[in-house]
DNA sequence: TTGAAAGCGGTACCAT
DNA sequence: ATGGTACCGCTTTCAA
């Protein structure tokens, strides 16, 4: 079943078909019903790829993400579909893992699929040589979630002030008094280097040499539990209270805690729907991921409607309190 | 950049070019070292929707779940993402939420779009109209994941014995002397009507007439706990143990108890992260979500290759057991 | 082994 | 307002 069908079908010219289909002023109000009562009839959908390949646009953006079953990158995937739903966008997800490479592939696999945009969550993409994006963008729009390392023509980014989150939620814990902070995070990389970065403007501002307390505890779950959970056992008597560059982690620190017999004021980050699952429920910077999910499509839609964009866009976290701090 | 532009700058026809591209044998090795060569140097890849034009097919899986912010469903995503990248190929996906009509608005937007086959992640989808999957399983092969009610042709299931898994769960608590066993979940129908009729097989094997404790909570998380508490709050004093359809439902439930100052045997379903998050570390049942993905990239390959395949797969369910049972 | 040319299913320009 | 037709970029048949 193709236009041509239709046009038989209805007595007029596949030229007449396509009209309607698009919304064609230029219609006879008569025609235009004969066609469409056709279609209606037949079922009759366009063909995506011949569409494509005259509009070169099949209305689809590709999403890259470092790891989909990781809740916070599920939910800024969730938050993106939503968006480009109402404006009649489908998402394409790749998941790249933490290498370059692999993460130049699946921008490559993107282009390869023709995509209309690329988004990219996560700061962990802030390692792309400059270049390459630069190369990229030429031909697609790129918009990053959470990283804002590219300033570059037809880029833009849409983020999260987390230096400032981590400076507020230390600058707290600072003013209640606990003075020795221990930061744990995956990796000192990336995003948590800003996190790290507010770690220290915290100790700065509150005119207290900061103690420099940071946990790696690589990628993997369980592991990452063992070696907060052997930390914590050997160090618990130095340290006042916990931050964590995740709720995951936080929610580790927790239970280790409660292995340990002894509590500690506990900070997580992204607000994730795990901060109400534990016990006690966790206090967490929000960094209003679905709020920059939302703004990355409006830039994305008007990058594409040729209009000019604010390059970059930075919203302020929020320390959510609940009961571990 | 097109495949003439690679002709001329290779002293080839297009055609010679096309057949580069598609690793067609009948080109001289001399000709294609050319070729591709000039191909590496100006990276040009074809367009992928003149190639979907012919060929019919871009290499795109549509997926549709009911949520993605859900862990269940990013999982199941992130596993069929994984292992169809494997077989070159995408992965697009719609969320629907509950209601019929979504779903099949969803369907119809994967239509729409041309994509290869379907894939339905969860036991929402078993509402839809039988024959209007049958319908689109003329044209895109269906594949569901979880769900097994359709029996039509071009359409194949991949699921997990939740059933006889619930069963187990229940006859070791009922094995233990814990007779009152609460069943928790979102609601009644789909999934978790199969899930309780294992809860009945179980008391019915053991020869004790069931209690029929079942809570529904409805879909929001907050409420949902909210429901949990005061349920449990009211009642404990009825009940010798917890069953939760989902792992997440079981987290409030333990922090329920935590709350109330008691505690019971309690398990969850699904296996999740999540279990071991929580404290006490959440027993599960493991419905074997990244085997049956895998499973059911399996088929969709053997599908678009014009194999036969088993209409029906059912993977047993197994107990993973933690500390709170 | 290679090239010419006819599609694939639409869109849009140019006539009428 | 409508139709004829070139064209989007690639594949493939047919001839050479």
């Amino acid at each position: 079943m193709n236009i041509y069908d239709i046009a038989a079908k209805s007595g007029v010219s596949p030229a007449t078909v396509s009209r309607v289909i698009n919304g064609n002023r230029h219609v006879r109000a008569e025609t235009r019903a004969k066609v469409l009562q056709v279609i209606r009839d037949t079922g009759f959908q366009p063909n995506a790829f011949a569409q494509g390949l005259n509009f070169n646009s099949i209305g689809m953006v590709g999403v890259l993400c470092s790891d989909f079953a990781d809740s916070f990158y599920s939910r800024a995937v969730a938050s993106l579909e939503s968006h480009l739903r109402v404006g009649n966008m489908n998402v394409t997800v790749i998941c790249t893992g933490y290498s370059v490479e692999r993460q130049i592939e699946g921008i490559r696999k993107l282009k390869a699929k023709n995509v209309d945009a690329i988004v990219l969550i996560g700061a962990a993409y802030s390692e792309i040589p400059e270049s390459y994006i630069a190369e990229v963008a030429q031909e697609t729009p790129v918009v990053t979630v959470t990283t804002a390392v590219f300033d570059l023509p037809n880029v833009c980014a849409v983020c999260c002030d987390e230096r400032g989150g981590t400076k507020t939620a230390i600058a707290e814990l600072l003013a209640a008094g606990h003075q020795n902070v221990l930061f744990v995070c995956e990796h000192t990389g990336n995003s948590n280097s800003f996190k790290l970065r507010g770690y220290e403007d915290a100790y700065e501002e509150a005119n207290i040499p900061s103690p420099k307390l940071v946990l790696t505890t690589g990628n993997s779950q369980p592991e990452a539990e063992a070696v907060i959970y052997r930390h914590l056992k050997d160090h618990i008597a130095e340290i006042d209270a916990v931050m964590a560059g995740n709720d995951v982690l936080a929610a580790y620190v927790l239970k280790a805690m409660h292995r340990l017999g002894c509590m500690r004021p506990v900070i997580g980050f992204n607000n994730s729907t795990l901060t109400t699952m534990v016990i006690p429920e966790l206090t967490s910077v929000d960094n209003k991921l679905e709020d920059l999910c939302e703004i990355a499509v409006q830039r994305l839609i008007d990058i594409l409607g040729q209009k000019t964009v604010q390059k970059k866009t930075v919203l302020p976290a929020e320390l959510i309190r609940r009961e571990s701090f």
